[in-house]
DNA sequence: CGAATGATCCGA
DNA sequence: CGGATCATTCGA
């Protein structure tokens, strides 16, 4: 299975009070603060896995959340927004905490290069679902416009 | 040990 | 806007 990237958010470490590693380190965490390239997937809302890529280098916390994508081969007969969605992403590629921690070049689970999607395309947004709390009004958010694997346009 | 709380999604 | 549904985390 393959899909395109369409959209992303950034969490940082203890400088980001909506990220998980916020608070410092946890079994649950640890993935964000090991080194770049890996993934980080966690379980929510009872229900829900999120796949992130971890970002900075190790010792640091920091990684991108996929929210959205574009199916693009190995998906039989699915809906184009089957994949908009943190949630429905990681269900559709039947992540779950089993895959946490795995190297993105070299595992099963990995990520490829693809052409640049050109500046004018891409919109900056604040990040969603975030508690009061924790927002930051930061523009955080990046995502494809136009494309049907966007969560919220 | 108990309680609160989500980086969500769907349906009304 | 509310409910589903449970692992994780924090406070006592």
């Amino acid at each position: 299975m393959a899909a395109r990237i369409v959209e992303v958010e950034a969490y940082l470490g203890r400088r980001d009070p909506a990220s998980h590693a916020y608070r410092g380190l946890t079994p649950r965490t640890a993935p964000m603060f090991g080194p770049p390239g890996r993934s980080y997937v966690y379980f929510v809302y009872g229900m829900y896995h999120c796949l992130n890529v971890v970002t900075e280098r190790d010792g640091v916390a920091g990684a991108v959340l996929l929210r959205g994508a574009e199916p693009l081969a190995g998906f039989d007969d699915i809906s184009p927004r089957a994949l908009a969605g943190p949630g429905k992403l990681a269900r559709a590629f039947g992540l779950t905490t089993q895959h946490t921690d795995l190297d993105l070049v070299r595992s099963i689970l990995s990520i490829r290069d693809a052409p640049v999607v050109p500046p004018s395309r891409v919109v900056r947004s604040a990040r969603i679902g975030l508690s009061e709390h924790a927002t930051t009004n930061k523009p955080w958010r990046l995502y494809v416009r136009g494309s049907s694997g966007v969560s919220r346009p």
